[in-house]
DNA sequence: CTGAAAGCGCTTACAG
DNA sequence: CTGAAAGCGCTTACAG
């Protein structure tokens, strides 16, 4: 069975395809009786616009890219839920491109997306600098960063306040009465990871606190790594009371390695994460953590790519939403 | 900036569009030094080849849909990126659709594919009924079915094998030594769930063991429900002594629910899980679990609908992969 | 080996 | 209020 066409409609209706089109579209002036009788039509021909053609023919392609390192890590799963939801909402489809974010990938699917003639990009990805986003913005394709900024890039963006959470996490800690503080941050070249650092660094000094070089860790983005480091840590002279970790995969694999020493979570050490992915609810004991909210960083960044897509002249916006403070059971007071 | 088009590369070559074409598609004979030369301006001029319009003149769109319950869900999310890694190399690109099992959503979604043209769709949601793939079917599209099957579709599919999944649960506990055991089932109209639950019972019938019906709850797909409905057989007269989980949310609600009532996994109650998502590795214990192998299932699903897409008459298969039995530390043998 | 031409299914000024 | 026509950027017989 072949698809019916704009052809076929305006001929049963004894039109032609430029009324069907403008009924589709709602544009000009088309007598009430003719508009109806041929929505009709469409109706009993299951007539169904073909979005390649009209995209062709100088519509859009209602098509967003959405670039992750991962999408099976829950982070970025739930982040493209929020962003799928929303831009459906709106009318545009999205095409998932994870990255891994090696550089060669990110080519790759920066290159298939201009071919795709997608209107926008959601980025979630590394980039390191800003040459791969380059034949977006020489197209100028709307883009929108989402949990990253770099305001080399010139690119709207929408992100947590990193700095202020790793404060909270610091504020809460030491307010718990801890002193002896540990971080898993991630790899030093991952920014949000060091503002994060340096907010809890920051606070932990503005209460006459230091911390030492040793209780600073840079890990890979993986449970295995946050469970070597953790342990190293935790063997140390004089071993931290708390353990503040950058994301839920680190959390977890401090978790693992507090357990793995004969240690009790929070009793003997306390561990506050970061991101509240399911992860967060899953551990045992279920994780304080300080929360993205994922769900509202997708749909902002659907509503800057669709905004700034829509006029042009947009002027760059830069979003930072609060991160907020979820007390689980992984915390409690320093031992003795 | 416009991007360069066929006719750029071809006056800028002193030749047709129609020979520009032939070499990109590697159709026709052209002579070498013309293909270099051509090859030559397309780079120079950053040529890349408007896919809309190579798709509205008869080729493919090289885009897949998939549609799934959530790709939130770990499982999901797990899946999705096999299908992306697999269709990106094989040129596609795929769009995410979750439907949240509402049939509403899955006609909305099934109604956009076929505006997008898509030239196939794997199928990892529900679908009670046939009626709602007609569309795709009638426009003989190619289409996979992942992680479920229903041969009244007359589609290709690929998914574990849930009955012996189930058996393999019940016989690895059974050889433990345990009598007394309940299951966490999904909600009833999930065939999948059913086939595994019919293994798990089936396998413990041929050892002479029957499971009365209040040690089989049907649940949601949620943490929560799993915890209820565990915590209420957990407190019968005589509660089981380990339970068979149809998802890892579900046992993970499980593990919460035993450990509420002052219990010890696996001491005082064994945990199975089935799925083997990210979930099932971050829990205390972990889980042992029957696992699905998602990133198998995600490739020939996508082979399928390739495969499928390449030759209309190929026929349809129907693949069944073995689940794998993964000893964790959620099983041990019975109490006393 | 190469090109002229028709066509894919729409949209959009423009004319009436 | 409605239609003829050009055009979007390609591909593909077909002719030479």
């Amino acid at each position: 069975m072949i698809r019916a066409t704009i052809y076929d409609v305006a001929r049963e209706a004894g039109v032609s395809i430029a009324t069907v089109s403008h009924v589709m579209n709602g544009k000009g002036k088309i007598s009430r009786e003719r508009r109806e009788e041929i929505l009709d039509i469409m109706q009993r021909l299951n007539y169904r616009p073909n979005a390649i053609a009209s995209a062709l023919a100088g519509k859009k392609t209602y098509t967003l890219g959405l670039l992750v390192p991962d999408i099976s890590n829950p982070f970025f799963a739930e982040i493209a839920r929020s962003v799928e939801d929303h831009g459906h909402q709106l009318g545009y489809s999205v095409i998932i491109c994870s990255t891994d974010n090696q550089e060669e990938k990110v080519k790759r699917y920066v290159s298939l997306l201009r071919q795709k003639q997608v209107d926008g990009v959601i980025i979630g990805t590394g980039v390191s600098h800003g040459e791969l986003l380059k034949p977006f913005q020489e197209h100028s394709l709307a883009i929108a960063l989402i949990a990253r900024d770099n305001p080399a890039l010139g690119a709207s963006s929408v992100r947590v306040h990193d700095l202020e959470g790793g404060r909270l996490a610091a504020e809460y800690l030491l307010r718990l009465g801890h002193r002896r503080l540990a971080v898993l941050a991630e790899h030093e070249r991952v920014t949000s990871s060091n503002e994060r650092v340096r907010g809890f660094v920051e606070a932990a000094a503005s209460f006459g606190l230091g911390l030492s070089p040793e209780y600073i860790a840079a890990c890979d983005h993986k449970i295995e790594d946050g469970f070597r480091r953790a342990k190293v840590m935790l063997e140390l002279e004089e071993p931290p009371t708390a353990l503040f970790c950058c994301n839920d995969m680190l959390a977890i694999g401090a978790l693992q390695a507090i357990r793995e020493l004969g240690l009790r979570v929070p009793e003997d050490c306390s561990v506050v994460s970061f991101d509240d992915t399911i992860l967060a609810r899953v551990t045992d004991p279920p994780l304080t953590v300080i929360a993205q909210p994922m769900e509202q960083m997708g749909r902002l960044a659907v509503d800057l790519v669709v905004r700034n897509l829509a006029s042009q002249g947009e002027p760059v916006q830069r979003i930072v939403l609060p991160p907020e403070l979820i007390i689980r059971r992984s915390t409690a007071p320093p031992p003795g």
